[in-house]
DNA sequence: GTTAGCACTCTGAATGAACGAGTGCTAACA
DNA sequence: TGTTAGCACTCGTTCATTCAGAGTGCTAAC
């Protein structure tokens, strides 16, 4: 590849292990002492110089050691990292009390991981795209107010309260709840099309207004949601690292997360990788929010079995260790396996 | 009171309110220079020594000027700043859009509040304590599951899913959904006692277990949200204060606003107070949560028409412009009434 | 191709002088 | 007795200077 010969990317390994280590940018003669290549650190100089013209790392200042380059933390994840992957992964205890509420246990797992890994992390509430209707009931609650309760799979419940114009009898409300569970059941919201919908329209005769009502509302009430509920933890862990807390650098990252919808930028293009493990790394400028451009993220796409699926990011600094999250990531899909592979064992 | 004439008070006043105004200790020139009293700085600064021997105020190091203490905000707070009170409190419009989902419209709130002061603000999602049943309803999910939808008044709707042994069929579902009913209906939660519960379970009989089973997931479910839904905005104005934003300062100031938890401290004893406006000043040490002890806490509890109630704080540094917030609060009180108390016109 | 040596550069910490703001005290004044 | 002017003193802030340390680039020798 590109003027990498084997010394160079063994060079280039260490300064970025170094960095990642130390935090500070890496001379010559600390490379020049690992035992692995003997050379002296003049040589090591001219190396550098080398891999600094090819873009890999840079120099903050004459007479500063080196710091990987965006360009060099790429190369490191893409392929320095994977030879460590190999080695034992040490196999970290996910304590993730089984509640029934899914927001509680994705609160907990975002504070888990934010505490292992020292970075701050945020947690997609469950998306229900491609998700299925599992019944739908109407109910009345005062003489102009009906309410919907609507349950997907993997029992997501969802409620709504519709205003109406009469009052409804419960044999016409029967009837309604009759008509929308067999229309719709097993159903996701994408297939509940036009069609259907005039044809339920058709059926509820003078009510139709009614079952409009109802499904609008329906479909608004997912759509509101959907992208919205974010959890978040372990914010101040970015405190911690100077490259990032300079002065009003920090605010605004915090700020970034105050306003939940901005951490759905990284969010959006979960479907476009191909990558197997769901794993996808933006370093530097590569993430899709422009105020985390001094920092890398790490997101990962997890099925939790109901068709149900969660997107965890973490965001540190450009030199996080990727190898922990990754770990962390890892371990925590095999856990969130255990817990939802097998239901019904509570 | 407490050996402070006339004069006193005056340069008291003058003091505290040149501080808030700059942020920096306040000299004796300074105030000499005000119109009001004609004085020499000399004569100030031997009134000064004498407040400051009184504990109303501090000198942070020698040759400095002098800054409130928490007694003298809290004299300034109790008696000066009623005096500008009375004068003309300039209308602040809020623009609430009202929506139909109760927790977006507080995040608009709390938004809302933290633009207009610069501090951080808090709202708690609206307690149920006091407020009643309004109707419950039961419905087959699976034959493993069942769900209970509870709505009580205000519309405010939680519901739980339930996991039963044996399947239900329709016709016990909805004896069971009339007895809930019949016998709910119309009660706080407090009300809801063990006799009740005996009787119910007498009446449905080989049921009774689910019976029991409802009503603990019942009251587990209000339980657990009660304290806390909390919604905070405007976190990252604090770092605008440097003396809170002491280095390690203010990621602890922060973190407590990430655990929620926290912050349910500072709602505790809203009870407790007899204040007709529900607002509440706790400044310095005075503030329930130890991790806020530099700042200052101002909250305010609101009726929101249906029984229900909500919390609001709002979070700043000591040296908070008291005024503005009160006045922000109390526009927002008139606010809040215009919206919920002429109910049902959407 | 590799290494030793050297001059050069840059940063960061430490030092100390100059400055300004503010006080406390004393003596004079009304 | 209360008020004021004057003065010495203290303390924090700022700025420039110095100095050591780390690291580089270059050259010449191996």
């Amino acid at each position: 590849m590109q003027g990498l010969d084997e010394r160079k990317i063994k060079i280039l390994n260490a300064i970025i292990r170094g960095y990642l280590d130390s935090g500070e940018p890496v001379g010559s003669r600390t490379i020049s002492k690992i035992a692995d290549l003997n050379l002296s650190s003049a040589t090591i100089r001219n190396e550098m110089s080398d891999l600094e013209e090819l873009g890999y790392i840079i120099q903050p200042h004459t007479s500063a050691g080196r710091i990987p380059s965006d360009m060099g933390y790429r190369f490191y994840v893409d392929h320095l990292m994977q030879e460590k992957d190999r080695e034992v992964t040490e196999m970290k205890e996910f304590v993730i009390e089984k509640t029934g509420k899914m927001e509680k246990m994705l609160q907990q797992v975002v504070k888990l991981l934010a505490s292992n890994t020292n970075y701050a992390t945020m947690i997609t509430a469950p998306s229900v795209s491609g998700n299925k209707v599992k019944f739908i009931q109407l109910s009345t609650v005062d003489e102009e107010q009906i309410l919907a309760v609507i349950v997907m799979e993997g029992n997501i419940v969802k409620n709504k309260i519709i205003d109406i114009n009469e009052p409804l009898d419960n044999e016409t409300l029967l009837k309604l709840n009759i008509l929308l569970n067999t229309t719709l059941n097993g159903l996701t919201l994408e297939a509940i099309n036009l069609g259907m919908i005039t044809k339920m329209k058709q059926q509820a005769g003078i009510h139709s207004d009614i079952v409009g009502n109802v499904l609008d509302e329906v479909s608004k009430a997912f759509q509101e949601d959907e992208d919205l509920e974010i959890y978040t933890s372990g914010t101040t862990n970015l405190f911690k690292y100077p490259e990032l807390s300079g002065s009003d650098r920090a605010g605004e990252l915090i700020t970034a997360f105050e306003e939940k919808q901005e951490l759905a930028d990284l969010i959006t293009d979960k479907l476009t990788e191909e990558n197997q493990t769901g794993i996808q790394v933006y370093i530097g400028n590569e993430t899709p929010n422009s105020k985390m451009k001094d920092c890398s993220v790490v997101t990962a796409t997890y099925e939790l079995g109901n068709g149900l699926q969660t997107t965890i990011g973490i965001i540190g600094p450009k030199r996080m260790d990727y190898e922990n999250v990754m770990d962390n990531l890892k371990t925590l899909q095999n856990q969130l396996d255990i817990i939802f592979k097998k239901p019904k064992d509570s």
